[in-house]
DNA sequence: CTGAAAGCGCTTACAG
DNA sequence: CTGAAAGCGCTTACAG
C-alpha cells in the first residue's frame, strides 16, 4: 500500500511557502507572521496532515519514551505505580514503554538503557545487575532500588516502616512475634527482616529460628507458611506474624481459618503495602499503608527534571508511611 | 554534553567499508563476504556500536512500537492482561506503550492510532469513540468491544458465562436470584446482564427489579450493593446474588459478613473474573474464569499477524471460560 | 560483493 | 519574517 499520508513538503506546497517555515508555524509559531501562518493552517486542514512524531524525534535526538522496569507485570502490585507514572509522563508529552523484566531476557534488558530506545528509565527492580545500568541514560529507582548503582531512589523507609509494626504488636503485650520475609536476596525483603530484628532487639525481644519463615511476596508463600506456623506447638509458636506483603498475609489468614483457627484470636496478622483489598478481607487487614500512586508519581516527575537538565537533585526521596490499624491484631490470648 | 556515541559512519571508516556495506552486514550478513564482515565486527567493538533503533525506524516507516489502551491502569484486573501481551511483544522486537484512556485527555488519544506512534493498538477499552478508531493503524479488541468498530475480538462469550452462573444457582435451588452489574452504559455490563435475564428466564425465573443493584467493577460499588440487600426484608430478599465481577463479590461479601450474617448461609455469592485473590478469601468465592494471561497473548499474537501482513482474519476469537465452583454458593436456607 | 546517492520526515543555524 | 541547505542516523534500489 501506497504511502499517502501528506509530508510537511505538501503542506508547503499548498501552502506556497518553504517547508522550514511550516515547521516554524507549527513549533513555534511566533516566529511566522499571522498571514503565512493562516495559509499554513489552511493548507494543514486541506490536506490532513499530522506531525510524524518519528521524524521530529530523530532530529531532536530524543525518543519521546519512558520505559518502566517491572519485575512482575501480572502483579497487581504495581499496577497503581505504573498508574501515576502514566498520570504525569501522558501530560508531559512522553510515552510510557513497559517491560517485564522476568520475561524478557537478560540480553534485552540492555537495550532498553538505549538513548535510542528511550529518553530515561524507571527501574523498579532491585535484583537488575548496576552494570548494565551504569553510565546509561538518565534513571530513577522506585520501590527497590540497586544496589551499587547510584541514583536517586524514590522509596519509603522500610526500617522505620517495620518499627512501627514491631512497637504496635508489643504495646499490644506480644512476645513471641513472627516473619514471613519475602524472596531471598531481595532489598526490600532484607531491609524489613533487618529493621524488624533491631526493633525487636530494641523492645528487649528476639526473633527466635523457628519463627522466620520463607516467602515470596506471593499469596500462595504465605498460606504455605501459615502450614509451617500451624504444625509448630501452641505453646512456643508466635502469637504474631508480620509478614512482609499483603498478599502473603491475605493468604496466611485464609490457610489458618481454613483450619477452624481465628485471626486475631489465635493468631495477630501484619501485612505490608495496603494493597485496596486488605479493608475488605475478613478480619480487615492491619498493614503498612505504602502511597504507590504518589511513589510512581514522584518518581516519573524526578526523572523528567533530570532529562530536562534540572539540577541534580541526588539523594533519596523518601515518602511516609502509615501503621493502618484494622482487625486482624488484638493482644495475645492468656494461655 | 555533546553526542559522542558512534555512528554507523564511524564503524564505516574505522572498517575501510561504505556506511551501506556496514548496514549490511548488521541487518543481512550473507550479502557481504565473511572477510569484510569480519573487519565490520572488529571495528564495532572498537567504537563500541550501538544501532540507532529510532533511524531505523524512521527508514523503515514503523515504530516498533505497539499501544495498549487500557481503561485504568490502577485496576489489578489489566495487570495479567498487560503480561501476557508483553510476553509476545518483547521476544518479537516490539515495544508495549500502554496508555489509561481515563487519565489521558480525549484529545491525545487520538494520538495514540498515529503511524507515527505506534505500530498498532490493542483496545482495552469498549467506551472510546469508534469514530476515533477507524481507519487508522491496526488494531484489535481485547476483553471488551467498541460498539460500531470493525476489528477482530479477543474476547470470552460473557453470555454463555453468565448461563453456567445461572444454571449452577437454579440447580441449587435458589429461586430469587440477584444481580450487582458494572458500570451502565459499559459492553460487558450490558452483556452480562442481558445474558443473565435470559438465562432465568429460559430457566422459568425472573429478575425481579429490586433484585437488580447497581455497581461500577469496583470493590467499593460492591460494598454498597451489599447495604441495599441488607436493608431489604429477609423474605422477599435474594438468596443469592451474581456480580459483575469479583472486586465487587469481595465487597459485598466483607459487607455482609461485617454485619453477622453468613455467605453462604444466609446468601450465595457468585462473582467474575477468578482475579488471583478469589481463592484465599472467606469463604472462597464462587466464579467465572477469565484467562486472562491467554486474552492478552492472543491480542498481541492476533495484532501482530495482521501487522506484518498475514491474511485478515476477521471474526471474534472466543476464548473458553469456566465457572469455578468454591465455597461462597450453597442450596438456600430454608424459610 | 560493494559503493555513491537518495531518501525516511522532520528541524534549525545561517543568510538574506 | 522567510528560504535553501545541511543533517538526525539509518537503509536500499541502482549501478558496477
Amino acid at each position: 500500500m501506497k504511502n499517502d499520508r501528506p509530508r510537511i513538503s505538501d503542506v508547503a506546497r499548498l501552502a506556497g511557502v518553504s517547508t522550514a517555515t511550516v515547521s516554524r508555524a507549527l513549533s513555534n509559531p511566533a516566529l511566522v507572521s499571522l498571514e503565512t501562518r493562516a495559509a499554513v493552517q489552511d493548507a494543514i486542514s486541506a490536506t490532513g496532515y499530522r506531525l510524524n512524531q518519528a521524524a521530529r524525534n530523530l532530529r531532536h535526538r530524543r525518543t519521546g519514551g519512558i520505559v518502566a522496569l517491572v519485575p512482575n507485570l501480572a502483579n497487581p502490585f504495581f499496577a497503581q505505580i505504573l498508574s501515576g507514572i502514566a498520570s504525569v509522563l501522558g501530560p508531559a508529552g512522553y510515552n510510557l514503554l513497559v517491560a517485564d523484566t522476568r520475561a524478557e531476557g537478560a540480553g534485552r534488558l540492555l537495550d532498553y538503557a538505549e538513548p535510542s530506545r528511550a529518553d530515561g528509565l524507571i527501574v523498579l527492580d532491585g535484583a537488575l545487575p548496576a552494570a548494565a545500568l551504569t553510565g546509561r541514560i538518565p534513571l530513577v529507582l522506585a520501590c527497590e532500588w540497586v544496589p551499587g548503582l547510584a541514583a536517586l531512589r524514590v522509596k519509603i523507609d522500610n526500617r522505620a516502616a517495620v518499627a512501627l509494626v514491631v512497637d504496635h504488636l508489643a504495646d499490644l503485650g506480644h512476645r513471641r512475634i513472627g516473619h514471613v520475609a519475602g524472596p531471598p536476596g531481595n532489598v526490600l525483603s532484607i531491609a524489613r527482616l533487618g529493621g524488624f530484628r533491631d526493633r525487636l532487639a530494641a523492645r528487649g525481644l528476639i526473633l527466635a529460628p523457628d519463627a522466620l519463615y520463607p516467602g515470596d511476596f506471593s499469596l500462595e508463600s504465605g498460606r504455605a507458611a501459615a502450614e509451617c506456623w500451624l504444625a509448630q506447638p501452641v505453646s512456643s509458636r508466635p502469637t504474631a506474624i508480620f509478614l512482609a506483603s499483603d498478599a502473603m498475609a491475605c493468604g496466611f489468614m485464609g490457610e489458618v481459618r481454613r483450619h477452624g483457627l481465628s485471626v486475631p484470636g489465635d493468631v495477630s496478622v501484619v501485612g505490608f503495602d495496603d494493597i485496596e483489598l486488605t479493608g475488605h478481607v475478613d478480619p480487615p487487614l492491619t498493614t503498612i499503608r505504602q502511597p504507590r500512586l504518589a511513589i510512581g508519581r514522584i518518581a516519573a516527575e524526578q526523572l523528567l527534571r533530570r532529562i530536562e537538565g534540572g539540577p541534580d537533585h541526588s539523594g533519596d526521596v523518601i515518602l511516609p508511611v502509615e501503621l493502618v490499624i484494622r482487625a486482624s491484631t488484638a493482644p495475645p490470648m492468656p494461655r
